[in-house]
RNA sequence: GGGCGGUUAGCUCAGAGGUAAGAGCGCCGGUUUUACACACCGGAGGUCACAAGUUCGAUCCUUGUACCGCCCACCA
């Protein structure tokens, strides 16, 4: 067992600490629900972080938030798992293990596929996963011992699983279509996969002659080199100037070719010239137009948007930005070209590399979503999931309503191949394998076959097959990984298709994937569906919707029953952080701290404009001229938690960060303080004193709060409840109210109160733990025994609950009369300047016989909270010297001025005081004079406001009072 | 074009139809007291963006305006 030092330094070190318990729970397992247990469960899965990636400050405030639960929830009894794991990121991590291949001067193509996915497969191995360590410095909970992969043989068969079954319902379905392609990648991607972003471009008006020379229309369009693929030209059915041109034709320039003049409703009269070029093969409107018209899809691009065959051999080869300025030169040349004009328009790009994408019509697969949408949609109406906060559910059904379908099919090696196969013999004619290597150049089987290549030999060397779009599907039985035969001809000549997954349908498995779907797992009975999904609002159609669909169409139900939508973590100044823009902040740089200079390096080594260096230098320099200290991790996950407010972006700067630090410093220093006067279980007393009763009936008020705050998802309230109780309820007040008892001279005072202290102290550190895991462990480890409390660790102690019995009235009204009249002569003592040290004579007068108990009862913690010389009871009638005066209720007090108070300061402190209490007594008196108030308003409203006002009248009578003596006697 | 969110203390943000609008940081003044200067004590600081409406009462509800931000959408 790992024990904290036995004597503790005065500052809190969280870097040893942190560490040293992490492996210790770890190693003891306490990670891990207990599956026999009877307790309700509680499951929440980690949105699977890309394998390449490392921890940013979004992660690692969204795993504060998760882990935060689920230590809360298994500290509450429920059997509890986090399900950590990562994603197979086809796209992303292709991308890394190319650039790898690349600075040794090779590439996939030249390793040829099985070895490449090796290849990635190794770097998974080596380098793969830095975040699960990132995770364990967090201090995150998560069930390791079940961490998944997307790529895990088990959920690679749920995928398989899957697939078939949407195949065989044709709710999965292969089509040619005009799809978002990456002319980089090579591959198709989603709608969700392309950014579009308003930038400066032109807009060029051509001339297209009449085919019979009469004549010639106008047609604007921003991308000039898409004429090559032009097929029409359309006007509004309805424009005068042009409906006698409709069903005519045009001569297309360089392109040398006529095409028709339609008439559509979707062009608008107003723009340009009211004349639109049709690319049915280029632009997705002008598909629609085209089916609508009949027209021929034209493909003018290649796979990485050069020019092809199908254009005038002049332009054949040509990268698409040149062809773009010599069809403009061209059209120039031959007085085609009627103006160019600035314009700001949208451009689609790929959220990976960035380019520009390109409408592009290939074979794909297609998931038709509008039938898996409804029950999807109906879940969420029907309340079976529940958005935090709701309006999310708003941007969900938005998104819902208008699903396309889902474009799934990507051409790239590394994921979850597509699990079709085709039947080489059969469909000899409609497949054709590229880079067969030494077998040569390629083609389809038939011909493979007719040269007398071995058609096994030579779809296992083909680097690249196609698939043409009449080729017939076979997929696996349902228990198979794959067909053996062909199920029209028998044969074994069987060829996958290249396609890969998108990778988002293997995440939308997830929430069951992981515990073992397609078997009828243990923890798929007792976790499925989960308790709550945290996430950020960036995914929810990405993966939150695709969850959803997929749960209620595999499981029959929910993934989730809640969603948490958190916000973005942005800079100081409110920008998103990124590594392009040089602001980002390093999760682990804050917990372990970062010296300036690498600070400056880190910033600036990433940076996509790398001419931006000397502003991220000098921006950083100035923002952390220090450096960042090493804040610990409890320090950042209290405050990722505070700054958890609803649906809010959150902007992090380090004050917040520093202030928790400190935070962490008191409670360790009260533990410090603790442990100096305790050191064996005290006895219980036979009676509590009334501070004791106090911080425990106050404890149990913020139990309760912290309860009503988690179960809303308002971590930052919990986190604020927690610390006001130790900072300012347990610190500033009981430790302070208990000096006396511990430093007196009667030993069964002060037994009783090291009783309270220890034990509040113990239930303090368990109601922070889910927050604070390491610093409350540490003290909790030594606390404990101390405090009665046996167990191994206290992560798995239960989390105190409010006892109603507890809460004392009395002894909090008790608490409320010192504190104000403690506060009295401290403010007394501040606004006149008086050393905190130096004894001062006090005058009470008034008040009632509750007031002189209370002197008297109390007058201990009063003499060590306030420093009176003595206290003496003035008769009512009795001449007051001058004096400094404050009240508590109808009690006044007095500290006479002599050699102590200036008197000038002490009427302009009194004059500041009757204006506030004038203002609030006219207010009240207005107020009460409204008979529509008094009439109308609810009787204990009025009720309550005429308390206030007697008070304030009191108040103001007195003070006046005192006023005036004070002013007399001055003359 | 549609939708969503924001505007409260110098800064970052909480907040509820009804006392006198809060916190952290920062600021000002005081204190090295035997847990803690990463501390303690006291204090200053807000026409709750603007306008109209509902109400006995609005910073909170409604509508509109302004500014900021985000998401979605096919105007070439």
């Amino acid at each position: 067992m790992t024990q904290p030092s036995a004597d503790l330094p005065k500052t809190y070190d969280p870097q040893e600490v942190e560490t040293r318990w992490y492996t210790f729970w770890e190693a003891q397992g306490f990670f891990l629900p207990n599956l026999a247990e009877q307790a309700p469960p509680f499951a929440i899965m980690i949105p699977p972080p890309n394998v390449t990636g490392t921890l940013h400050m979004g992660h690692a405030f969204q795993d504060t938030l998760m882990d935060v639960l689920t230590r809360y929830h298994r500290m509450r009894g429920a059997k509890t798992l986090w399900q950590p794991g990562s994603d197979h990121a086809g796209i992303a991590t292709q991308m890394v293990v190319e650039r790898q291949l690349e600075q040794e001067g090779s590439s996939r193509h030249d390793l040829g596929r099985a070895e490449f996915i090796n290849r990635v497969w190794q770097w998974k191995e080596t380098s793969g996963n830095v975040i699960g360590t990132q995770l364990r410095r967090l201090g995150a909970s998560c069930d390791w011992s079940r961490e998944r992969f997307t790529m895990d043989e088990g959920l690679s068969r749920a995928v398989t699983q899957v697939f078939v079954r949407l195949f065989n319902e044709d709710l999965i379905y292969r089509g040619q279509r005009l799809v978002n392609w990456d002319p980089v990648l090579h591959t198709a991607i989603s709608d969700l996969e392309v950014e579009s972003e308003e930038e400066d471009g032109h807009l060029w008006h051509f001339r297209y002659p009449l085919a019979d020379g009469s004549d010639h229309l106008t047609v604007a369009t921003t991308r000039p080199e898409t004429m090559l693929g032009d097929q029409a030209v359309a006007v509004h059915p309805e424009d005068e100037r042009y409906t006698h041109l409709v069903g005519k034709q045009v001569h297309l320039p360089l392109a040398e070719r006529p095409i028709p003049v339609v008439a559509d409703d979707h062009v608008d009269p107003e723009f340009g010239s009211g004349c639109v070029k049709i690319t049915p093969a280029h632009d997705f409107n002008d598909y629609q137009m085209g089916q609508r018209h009949d027209l021929t899809l034209l493909n003018i691009f290649t796979e990485d948007a050069r020019i092809n065959h199908n254009a005038p051999a002049a332009y054949q080869g040509l990268d698409r930005f040149k062809a773009r300025e010599r069809v403009v030169a061209e059209m120039d040349a031959a007085g085609l070209l009627a103006s160019v004009e600035d314009h700001r328009l949208m451009v689609p790009r790929g959220d990976r590399t960035g380019t520009v994408i390109e409408p592009f019509l290939t074979d794909q697969w297609f998931v038709q979503v509008g039938p898996l949408a409804r029950p999807a949609i109906e879940a969420v109406e029907r309340g079976d999931i529940r958005f935090v906060p709701d309006n999310w559910a708003k941007t969900y059904y938005e998104w819902m309503y208008n699903l396309e379908d889902w474009c799934i099919s990507r051409q790239i090696w590394w994921g979850h191949r597509v699990p079709v196969w085709y039947c080489a013999e059969c469909d000899g004619d409609h497949l054709t394998l590229h880079g067969l290597g030494n077998l040569g150049e390629g083609g389809t089987p038939n011909q493979l076959a007719a040269h007398g290549v071995a058609l096994v030999e030579a779809i296992n060397q083909a680097e690249h097959i196609h698939v043409g779009s009449n080729a017939t599907p076979i997929v696996p039985g349902t228990e198979d990984e794959r067909p053996q035969r062909c199920p029209n001809c028998g044969s074994d000549k069987l060829i996958q298709d290249p396609d890969v997954l998108d990778t988002w349908f293997s995440s939308a498995l997830w929430p069951f994937s992981t515990l073992g779907w397609p078997e009828d797992t243990e923890e798929l009975r007792t976790f499925y569906p989960t308790t709550v999904l945290v996430t950020g609002f960036d995914i929810i159609f990405f993966w939150v919707a695709r969850m959803i669909m997929m749960g209620c169409k595999f499981m029959n139900n929910v993934p989730f029953e809640e969603v948490y939508v958190h916000g973005l973590v942005r800079d100081s100044e409110g920008n998103k952080m990124s590594k392009s823009k040089g602001n980002v902040l390093d999760p682990l740089d804050l917990i372990d701290g970062i010296d300036l200079e690498s600070l400056v390096e880190k910033r600036t080594s990433a940076l996509m404009q790398p001419d931006k260096a000397k502003a991220v230098e000098t921006m950083t320099r100035k923002e952390f001229p220090e450096g960042i200290p090493a804040f610990g991790a409890d320090a950042l996950r209290f405050t990722f938690a505070s700054l958890a407010t609803m649906g809010r972006d959150i902007k992090f700067d380090l004050g917040r960060i520093e202030g928790y630090r400190n935070f962490s410093t008191k409670l360790w220093n009260a533990a410090r303080f603790n442990f100096m006067h305790v050191s064996q279980p005290p006895e219980a007393p036979a009676g509590r004193t009334w501070p004791d009763r106090w911080i425990v009936s106050r404890l149990q008020r913020t139990e309760a709060e912290v309860a009503d705050a988690m179960a809303a998802y308002r971590f930052n309230d919990a986190g604020h409840a927690v610390y006001d109780f130790i900072w300012h309820a347990y610190c500033d007040w009981y430790l302070e109210l208990a000096k006396p008892a511990l430093q007196g001279d009667d030993p069964q005072a002060a037994e009783g109160t090291r009783f309270t202290m220890i034990r509040v102290l113990e239930a303090g550190l368990r109601l922070l733990h889910p927050f604070m895991p390491f610093v409350t462990e540490e003290i909790w480890q030594r606390a404990a025994p101390l405090a009665g409390c046996e167990g191994a660790t206290i992560m798995r102690q239960p989390y105190p609950a409010a006892d109603e019995a507890l809460i004392d009235a009395e002894a909090e009204a008790d608490y409320a009369w010192l504190e104000a009249f403690v506060g009295a002569l401290r403010s007394i003592r501040g606004e006149m300047n008086i050393n905190p040290y130096q004894a001062i004579p006090v005058l009470v007068r008034g008040g009632d016989e509750r007031d002189r108990q209370r002197i008297a009862n109390h007058r201990p913690f009063i003499d060590a909270l306030a420093r009176p010389e003595r206290i003496d009871w003035l008769g009512q009638d009795a001449e007051a010297p001058q004096a400094a005066a404050e009240l508590v209720g109808e009690l006044q007090i007095l500290v006479p001025l002599e050699g102590l108070i200036d008197l000038e300061a002490e009427l302009q402190r009194l004059d500041k005081e009757l204006e506030k209490v004038a203002g609030d007594l006219a207010g009240s008196r207005k107020k009460l004079g409204n008979p529509d108030f008094t009439d109308k308003a609810p009787a204990e409203v009025v009720a309550r406001e005429r308390e206030k006002l007697a008070e304030f009248e009191e108040r103001y009578n007195q003070l006046r009072g005192q006023r005036d003596r004070l002013s007399g006697l001055q003359e």
